[in-house]
Formats: structure tokens, C-alpha cells, sequence
DNA sequence: GTGAAAGTTGAACCATGTTTCAACTTATAG
DNA sequence: CTATAAGTTGAAACATGGTTCAACTTTCAC
């Protein structure tokens, strides 16, 4: 059984990789089902009984794509980090200008956690769960951050004086917009919200 | 952990109130040993038994003060809750001036999340176990920054265009700078990590 | 077509931890 | 001093849900 080291190169590591076209399609069955189930109701409210049902197979079957339930939302947790990261790459690549890059990371933030409601209950969740995972989660986004606001300052488009804190700032900022105005509530464009925070960072609040 | 603190009016409600000196006095362990033990374990990795073995009391004894062990984790949050709004209402009291009130703000906050560990880990697992209480600890958070920045902006202290978006972004800030600076680390004076941000506040991002 | 490997199934097993309860001890009012 | 209310105790009842397993079905290479 616990053979296969391997692992596939694709993702999810935890999951034993199943080697026929059924076989990956009941543990895509199962991730879905899992993460909705775990956006709903957050891990320990979540039980495998549920997911197997959701997913429409035995509860058996669970066990012969994952070690246990923590396995499985550890590999949730860190899919959901590299997408996360995904995003925040491809919305910054081709924008011209640093500002105008950290606004459309924070627009697309908005919209992904509007996609995906299930990140915050899940990423937050990691904290215990999966401490590891969540301090690399937060640490790697600031760490990104942070290289782009010293890439900017080095084009002279921002203070030569940014480092960790003022990443750690921003970070907060996309991380609370996107909760307030992406999970909690969808009437307001992402687009615009991203404009006034841009704005705010250029100006500043003084008048 | 919270200690020290009598029997606010804000837990009240969820406790059966002791009649005796020692009823008191035992409440007062079994609120400490919770606190203490949420703060390292999480909700869900806690259990009544050792938070009554922390307390030095039986078993059985949890029960004449709180209904469930989930309801002694909603007082703790609200409680909790209550205590990071007084912490920034007297840390801007008899400040002058928005910006510095802000920066006063934020310096009390890390420094208060440097004294209690178990805040994070309280407030966060709140949004699984106490969801509407989760709510209204940000919500409230929010709407009293947005205050301020009005007051500042009728003061003409500050642009007169602040508004929700603004407040969470402050929020957001607060609550990262609080994690990273305060919980996670005690390297970095939480004046100084304030000033930095104050500056940004001020400045912007621009050279 | 055949056999072995892969995958499926769900009842049973088991560990954990919350809550109850009836006997008991301590405090206090009259 | 005594009656009664308040508080304490921990074993046992109870609930939940993760994990195992052996019988079974499907897939696929040869």
C-alpha cells in the first residue's frame, strides 16, 4: 500500500497517486469534495463521512487516496498558497510601473477570493491545523512583496527606504480586502477598491 | 494570560455567577486555565479535562459555571474582543493629531499582542467556533478606525475622502504588523515598527 | 480470455472527549 | 447549632467520527 515515493510532479503530495483513469477521477472527487466541505464548515466540523458522501463514493475509498484527514488538508492548504501566489505573479507580469503592479495584485486578490471563498476559512484554519504551512504561507507572500517593492525603489519609482514592515503592511491590507470585500461582500467592483488603496499608497491620508 | 481580570460584565452572562467567595475563586481558575490553554492549543485540541486539571479543580466543577466548553470559548472571545478596543481607545486618548493617534494605535496593539499570545489564536479560531462574534470583533474594529479618520479629516488633519476601504486597510495593517511583530517575534521595538508605518501613512510610497 | 493489480465498499472497531449525576463536603443564615 | 444552599467530585454514560479490513468489482496487460 504505502509504497510510491515518487509522488506525483503535478500536486498534492499527500495524495497516493492512483494509477488508472478511475483512479484519478474518484481523488478529483475527493479534493473537490473536500474543499467545498472544508469552506462550509471548516476542518473539524468537516468529517470524512460527509466529504465521501459529497463526492459520491465509500467512505473506504477515502483512505485509499489519503493517509488521514489532516493529509488531506494539508495538501488543500498548500495548493491553495501556491495558487494564491499564482495569481499575485501573473497579475503583477507585463503591468508597467510598481504602484500600478500592487494594484492589480490586490484586484485580482479581490477577485480570487470572490472565486474562491473556501481560501480564507481554509488558509486561517491552517494556523491549526498546519502551523508550518500557514507561516509559510504568510511568510513566502511577504517575502514576494517585499522583493517587489525593492525592485521598484531600485527603478526609483518608490522610497529607497522599504523593507520588511512595509511589506508586511501591504500584505495586511490585500489579506483584510480581500475578506471584507471579496468573501464577505461582492457589491463593490474590485477594480475600484484597488484604486483607492493605490491612491492611498501614493498620497498618502494627508490632505 | 488575562489574568488578574475580575468577572468583567461581558463573560457574565455565559457563566453561572457564584454565590461564595470560593465559587468565585474558582471560576476565576477555570477562565485562566482556558485562556492559557486555547492559546496553546486551539480550540478544538482542548479539552475540558485538562483545562479543569490546569485549574486544579474536578471534572464535574466545569459545569456549574459554564454551560459548554463552547460556551466558555465565546466569553473568552468576547471578552477578548472587548479588551483590544479598550486598548485603543486609551492609547489614542490624549494623543494630538490623527497620524500620531494612529501610530499610538498601532505600537499599543503590538505591544498588547506581545503580552497575550493566546489573542491570535482566540480571535482566529472564533471565525470557526463563534462565527458572529468573529463578525462583530472586525466589523466593530473597523467602524472605530473609520471614525477616527473622519474626525481626523474634519479636523483637516487628514483627506476628506476616507472612508471603509481605508479603515480596513488600516485594520488590516495593524493586524499583521500585531502578528508578525508582536506574536511572532519580540525583535523589533513596537515604536519603531509604528513610526515606519506612521511614515507610510503620511508619505506614501513614493520617493 | 485470464489473472493480477487497482480500486471500491461499508460495517465494525476504536479512540477521544463532552456531559451527566448522585453522593459528598463546605459555607452561611437564622 | 443546625438546616439548607452552594459547591465539589470523578466515574460512567453518551456521542462523535477517524480508521481498518476483508470481501468484492473493475480495469488492463499479455
Amino acid at each position: 500500500m504505502s509504497a510510491e515515493r515518487g509522488i506525483s510532479a503535478t500536486m498534492t503530495p499527500a495524495a497516493k497517486t492512483p494509477r488508472t483513469e478511475r483512479g484519478r477521477k474518484t481523488l478529483r472527487l475527493l479534493l473537490d469534495a473536500a474543499a467545498a466541505e472544508f469552506g462550509d464548515k471548516g476542518f473539524h466540523e468537516s468529517s470524512v463521512v460527509s466529504i465521501t458522501q459529497r463526492a459520491g463514493v465509500a467512505l473506504g475509498s477515502f483512505y485509499t487516496y489519503f493517509d488521514s484527514k489532516d493529509s488531506l488538508f494539508r495538501a488543500l492548504v498548500r495548493d491553495m498558497s501556491t495558487q494564491v501566489g499564482t495569481v499575485g505573479a501573473s497579475a503583477v507580469s507585463g503591468i508597467e510601473g510598481a504602484l500600478a503592479g500592487e494594484k492589480a495584485v490586490l484586484g485580482a486578490f479581490i477577485a480570487f477570493a470572490r472565486e474562491h471563498n473556501e481560501l480564507y476559512r481554509i488558509i486561517d484554519e491552517a494556523e491549526f491545523v498546519d502551523p508550518e504551512s500557514y507561516h509559510a504561507h504568510y511568510d513566502g507572500a511577504a517575502k514576494r512583496i517585499q522583493a517587489r517593492l525593492e525592485a521598484g525603489a531600485a527603478k526609483g519609482e518608490l522610497r529607497d527606504d522599504l523593507g520588511e514592515v512595509h511589506a508586511w503592511a501591504l500584505m495586511g491590507i490585500n489579506v483584510f480586502l480581500g475578506l471584507r470585500f471579496g468573501v464577505w461582500s461582492n457589491d463593490r467592483d474590485s477594480a475600484e477598491i484597488a484604486d483607492i488603496v493605490s491612491d492611498m499608497l501614493a498620497r498618502g491620508l494627508r490632505p
